[in-house]
DNA sequence: ATCATTGTGATTGGATGCAATGACGTCTAT
DNA sequence: ATAGACGTCATTGCATCCAATCACAATGAT
């Protein structure tokens, strides 16, 4: 009867809700959806050609990472974080991509060292606040691609899909050519890297969380009233 | 039809797939369910007298805490983990759980102290191996049930969870009166909270958990083939 | 006029049913 | 005898269906 499901022809294959968590995962990051939004069940069904089922089962898993949240008897809506709420996520992440990328550095390439300085490079030359938050998590996942990890890769992940509309609010409010400081860290987290100084790239990571986490701190009306 | 439904009589308040993620959840940390183990749909439902719905969501939620792996057409399994991967836990648990105990020991009561004082003298006495752990286990998160935080309170807990089986497996392996050190540790954590140096305490939990990597790593017949 | 109350509609939670996939055993051909 | 192909069965994936709950508005009482 519907149409819709018709262009999602029986795949069967088990991904109809990885396939919807994935596709609310990236309307969330893209701002589409921004924090307090209501996500009906039925509406997001139907927006993926699935039934109802595949996406309880998508919006459970959002809620474990903690994009969503779930109110029983009531509905769903993209979690919002407070300043200290999304603090406690910098520290978290203050903590963990350094170890993460001692995970990974043995592992990177020349031509992954490359593409780092190239995605650097082009950060340094956009105009555009999509671009630039784009380029910038290219960057760092890239650097922490090569840890064939079995949690650690995916938590860091989700840490940075449950603030990134936090900092695009703040890019966005933020010159974008003031932000020379994030390039420079940048390169020398690729020069340490190459050097094959890992705790040296690591402690420069740490670093730059750590500053960025104080620049989202000065800045409180990103967040919602109860800061 | 099934009597099994009858026990939980309609209670709708979208509780079910969490009764029955707790009850897998504790299933596996008593042992009961080893890695490997199968899990039937259909059987956890009539177990927990709920349809194979709730049942999905509960096996969605604890595949992405790790505790179950999950293979499309074909089933759920309870997760192993291979030697590395049980260190990756740990690294990350040494990192989180001194933030975690910063955010905590500001809101320890003296009567919290106490009563981890009271955990620690248990352990030391008992005999045991599961009494063991979950005095082990109650000791630490005592220490940590004064953060109110987001995630990191919860991240902690599944990491423990994850790792509960090898800790078993480890302390049934080894003489329970062979760990005094870990009663030692567990007092200077409680004399420097008492002392409100915090940041020593941090360090002797980070300190805790390295040194029982070290051991789980002394002891690979305790894992996976592939470790 | 304001507050409590009741009823209606929208939306979620959970049960059942059916199609599809995968595993396993059996049969046949070389 | 062994390897490959086929068919059956158990089990999962998803859609549909029904009941319970909640939000909200209309009504009535103080």
């Amino acid at each position: 009867m519907s149409t819709a499901r018709q262009l999602a022809p029986a795949t069967r294959d088990g991904s109809a809700s990885r396939r919807v968590a994935a596709g609310i995962r990236e309307a969330i990051a893209h701002g589409e959806l921004p924090p307090g939004s209501r996500l009906r069940q039925e509406e997001i069904a139907e927006r993926f050609g699935a039934s109802r089922v595949p996406v309880r089962e998508a919006l459970k898993e959002l809620e474990i990472e903690g994009l969503v949240t779930l109110v029983a008897n009531s509905g769903a809506w993209v979690s919002q974080l407070t300043m200290r709420e999304c603090e406690e996520v910098y520290q978290t992440r203050e903590r963990l991509e350094p170890l993460l990328l001692h995970y990974s550095a043995p592992h990177l390439s020349a031509d992954d060292l490359d593409a780092m300085d190239a995605l650097a490079r082009a950060m340094a030359e956009t105009e555009d606040v999509v671009e630039f938050l784009r380029l910038d998590r290219e960057f760092h996942m890239l650097s922490y691609s090569g840890g064939e990890t079995l949690m650690l890769g995916d938590l860091v992940r989700r840490l940075w899909n449950t603030t990134q509309q936090y900092r695009r609010a703040y890019t966005m409010l933020v010159d974008v050519h003031a932000q020379r400081i994030v390039h420079d860290e940048h390169r020398h987290i690729v020069a340490t890297l190459r050097d094959g100084d890992v705790e040296g790239a690591a402690h420069t990571v740490e670093g730059h969380i750590r500053r960025t986490r104080r620049m989202l701190a000065a800045h409180p009306e990103i967040f919602t009233p109860t800061g």
